[in-house]
DNA sequence: ATGAGTGCAAAGGCTTTGCATTAGG
DNA sequence: CCTAATGCAAAGCCTTTGCACTCAT
């Protein structure tokens, strides 16, 4: 990630704020950032653990505001709790490692020939049920390297 | 499905619960052909209102255990819930259509070609990283036939 | 008889919300 | 200034659990 990158970045999330009459404070530019530097789905614990002080209710706000507005996407799991990670029109589309002993997910980028097989095949089935796609995901579930 | 699938359904249900000292008892035959009826994962409230007056925490209970012998599956959702049905032992592997309006998930069969290429990229990649997978998910999210 | 299953009500865990205060534009 | 954001505590929602009772084997 390059200096002008992470400035597009928190631009583009700006921008969003923005659109809805929300400000870009700087708590949420810390979720950004953190999310960021994270690379992975985070856990809310692990989330307000690195978000410098500021309270979980907030850090609940504003990930609820930031998904609104496009820049979060937040993933349920088992355990009943979800994940958050910068949302895909900010980080690019990919898909995740799952490991069912640790609950840690991964991201995953897919090659392109399946990646474009799945786009494809994903339009013409849905499309045939008269289903109207807007995205997908998939899932690698079983252990990761840490717990075998 | 024909009569003797259905016995076969029941049977693999009360083996998997005799195996762990379980008894196949008439609230979970009732979750489980339910479910089979059904046809795509359940929420709670559905399941409760269709399972005859069990009440719900006898319902989460029986579900817990089938989900634990491995005859059902619960899905995490957005909307802190989950969506219950019968396990891909039991009714083959598939994928799901997720609408975003309504929230109704519905089971998706993907054509044999771009399941294999799945299997393959997703064993190759997984390896490549030191991830050992048991499976996989593929979700399409976007609007249903009755929202559109 | 003996251990699993059931029902009700109470408790838990993650998340949301009300309200008064602070701060951004 | 005016509205959004913040912090704290209280409430909500889905799910789990304790306990006494019933049922299956």
């Amino acid at each position: 990630m390059t200096v002008s990158t992470d400035l597009s970045l928190h631009d583009q999330v700006a921008d969003r704020l923005r659109q809805e009459g929300q400000r870009y404070t700087a708590g949420r530019r810390e979720l950004v950032e953190l999310l960021q530097r994270a690379g992975r789905p985070l856990a809310m614990h692990e989330i307000v653990g690195r978000a410098g002080g500021l309270p979980q209710s907030s850090v609940y706000r504003n990930l609820v505001v930031l998904e609104r507005v496009g820049a979060v996407t937040r993933y349920p799991v088992s355990g009943g709790h979800g994940l958050y990670e910068l949302s895909e029109v900010l980080v690019g589309h990919h898909h995740h490692l799952l490991c069912t002993n640790c609950g840690r997910m991964e991201d995953l980028d897919v090659p392109y020939p399946l990646e474009g097989d799945l786009e494809r095949v994903v339009e013409a089935i849905a499309a045939g049920r008269g289903f109207h796609p807007t995205g997908h995901r998939l899932e690698l579930v079983g252990v990761c390297a840490d717990c075998a």
